[in-house]
DNA sequence: AATTTTCCCAACCGCCAGGGG
DNA sequence: GCCCCTGGCGGTTGGGAAAAT
């Protein structure tokens, strides 16, 4: 049994006080990222260090955007989500400015509703019907390993080159996900976002475009 | 206006990978 | 090669806000 990443007790939890956010603002400033376990302690909070480094990069990082997101941004989370499936943390990456945990939360939010009442099932982003997720966690949550862990390293090969608001999402590689054991044929997906909606209309053979309209 | 239900999001939890000793 | 520690990730939850009754 693993321990516990710090001593729960004598730690708050729950929401940030703004004084606590305040430290914490103020020891990354002078001090920098990083050494999390003991920036509580040097911080004088009473938090555990998990929890400080969280609140840093979901919200009180200077580059965090905040608000609602734009349509082409949320064009990009489906694109990159058929692509990558709920690799938050890259599909994040491609976003400047918001963080996995909002694209996690956004997607599960609103864009999952809006796949499904478009007839699109979200997990797999195919029309009408539903695939067995025999893959478990794995099965859209990156390329698992044959020991049957996460092999997330490997995945540079995508080399995505996404640019939001130069509407040129683009996958360098084949740009396809090999077919499955499910003999599923490949998304093949072309990111390139802004394609002219009276294009897409005659596209609906393509369940991958539909999602653009 | 009061109560209940639904929705959203910040925060937590557990697991995994990588690095160092 | 093994163990421990830390950072990072994705899934889940709890509580407040908003909407519905």
């Amino acid at each position: 049994m693993r321990s516990p990443c710090c001593d729960k007790q004598g730690t708050n939890r729950g929401a940030w006080s703004k004084e606590e956010d305040q430290k914490l603002i103020d020891y990354v400033r002078v001090h920098g990222e990083g050494c999390w376990r003991a920036l509580p302690k040097a911080a004088g909070l009473l938090r555990c260090g998990k929890s400080c480094r969280l609140r840093w990069i979901n919200y009180l990082r200077p580059d965090v955007k905040r608000g609602n997101f734009q349509e082409d941004e949320a064009d990009l989370i489906v694109k990159l989500h058929a692509l990558l499936g709920n690799r938050w943390s890259l599909i994040a990456g491609r976003l400047p400015g918001r963080t996995d945990n909002e694209v996690k939360n956004y997607w599960n939010s609103h864009l999952r509703k809006k796949l499904t009442g478009m007839g699109i099932d979200p997990d797999n982003h195919r029309v009408g019907r539903k695939v067995p997720l025999h893959q478990s966690r794995s099965s859209n949550s990156g390329t698992p390993s044959s020991d049957g862990t996460r092999n997330y390293k490997n995945m540079s090969f995508w080399n995505l080159n996404s640019k939001v608001g130069d509407n040129r999402v683009r996958c360098a590689g084949s740009g396809s996900l090999e077919e499955n054991s499910s003999g599923l044929p490949d998304l093949n997906l072309d990111l390139t976002i802004c394609i002219p909606s009276s294009v897409v209309e005659k596209n609906t053979a393509n369940p991958t475009l539909l999602l653009f309209r």
